[in-house]
DNA sequence: GTGGTCTAGACCACC
DNA sequence: GTGGTCTAGACCACA
């Protein structure tokens, strides 16, 4: 996997992780990737993982079980959800509406980008 | 001037200086504040916004004239808009477009925002 | 190590650093000294040393693994010849011809000084 | 005038004084140009050529007649070589070499850009 | 007055 | 352990 400079990488795997749970591919209830598993399979330090999964029980996304592994919450796509809402339109739209004034794009132009991102990325992948 | 955290302060002025001059504020050609001019408006210390200035002039976006000041390029707005422009179309939409997916949030109600936005931060102020 | 006055401590680390990459002393591809290491090393501020690796860092001849360390680029000898190059056939050169005009000085005792200076630097150290 | 970066301004200014009076384009004896009248030929502040008059007043190279203007010193050829050969062999030489060395620039190639440099730079100018 | 460099020291996030 | 940022303060060269 690559990832964006500028920001921490487990964040980047905490949204990861978030979203493989929000579109159902690592089902609520179900045993998700170990450390070790995530780390090879994204070629990073497990310590990396670890951080992310951290961060992620501590938000009750997660939830570790002994000698077992971790496991994604049943309310997990509420709270996933929650957060990200919460965060998208108090900290993100703002620059996204700038960025878009300055730079004098409209929103038909958005649009069009918009539709073929989806059915780009969610389509087939 | 109030800062976020997570985001250097250096490049948040260096946003701001580049929002200056796109917006006409600080016209193509001529000087800008000092550094310890700036520095003490701002309130960060002179060293912080030498970064700022020293990053602007790698792009190009402002000059120096040796023991006069710093000036914004003649086509600093091109370069800002350039710049800016290839960040947000190739990591800042792909992350708003996933979020506006997985959350469900359609474009019209987009739309609404953005108006309201729009007319709340550029018609005042 | 002693540093020349007249030209910034930090430019002449990243003279010192290329020269080491470029004699295969630090090999390309490999971890270079960290910060604080060769910031203890030559006896100068942390702040110098990253400076020095900021600037070559943006011309791409070194690079961050976030977390490790810096790492010497793949084709950090070409880039730094190419830098090099560029500079010493377009300001230094000249200089030099004017000086060897001005002041008498022909090829022959040139290349004699030459000989002499090869031998003395680069075959013991 | 172009100027160098990274090299002061009113330094090299004196080096082009210098070359007047060794090239006899400014004979030994006779009034120099005015400093108003330099600065406004060269495009720096009046300053600036100030300081380059007091800098070579100081080597007594050149010499002040109050109320009347500067003029060149009769054995001031003689003092031009000598500094400049001083500082030539000493400091510029060495940085010459190393970068001939590690760019792998040989005698020969030096040989012919300097006959074809003389040529362009002192038969018509 | 202008920028530019350097040190010392602190604090932080990240791997 | 790694880099990265910021402050405070000093000193210097330059126009």
């Amino acid at each position: 996997m690559e990832f964006r400079d500028r920001e921490a990488i487990y964040l980047q795997i905490a949204q990861y992780v978030s979203e493989q749970i929000l579109l159902g591919r690592w089902p609520v209830g179900d045993k998700i990737p170990s450390v070790r598993e995530l780390a090879a399979e994204l070629e990073v330090n497990p310590n990396t993982v670890m951080r992310t999964y951290d961060f992620l029980s501590q938000k009750d996304i997660i939830a570790n079980k002994r000698g077992i592994g971790y496991f994604a919450a049943d309310d997990a796509p509420d709270k996933i959800k929650g957060y990200r809402r919460e965060q998208f339109i108090e900290t993100e739209l703002p620059v996204l509406f700038r960025n878009l004034y300055l730079l004098g794009i409209d929103l038909p132009e958005l649009e069009t980008r918009y539709k073929a991102f989806i059915t780009q990325t969610f389509t087939n992948a």
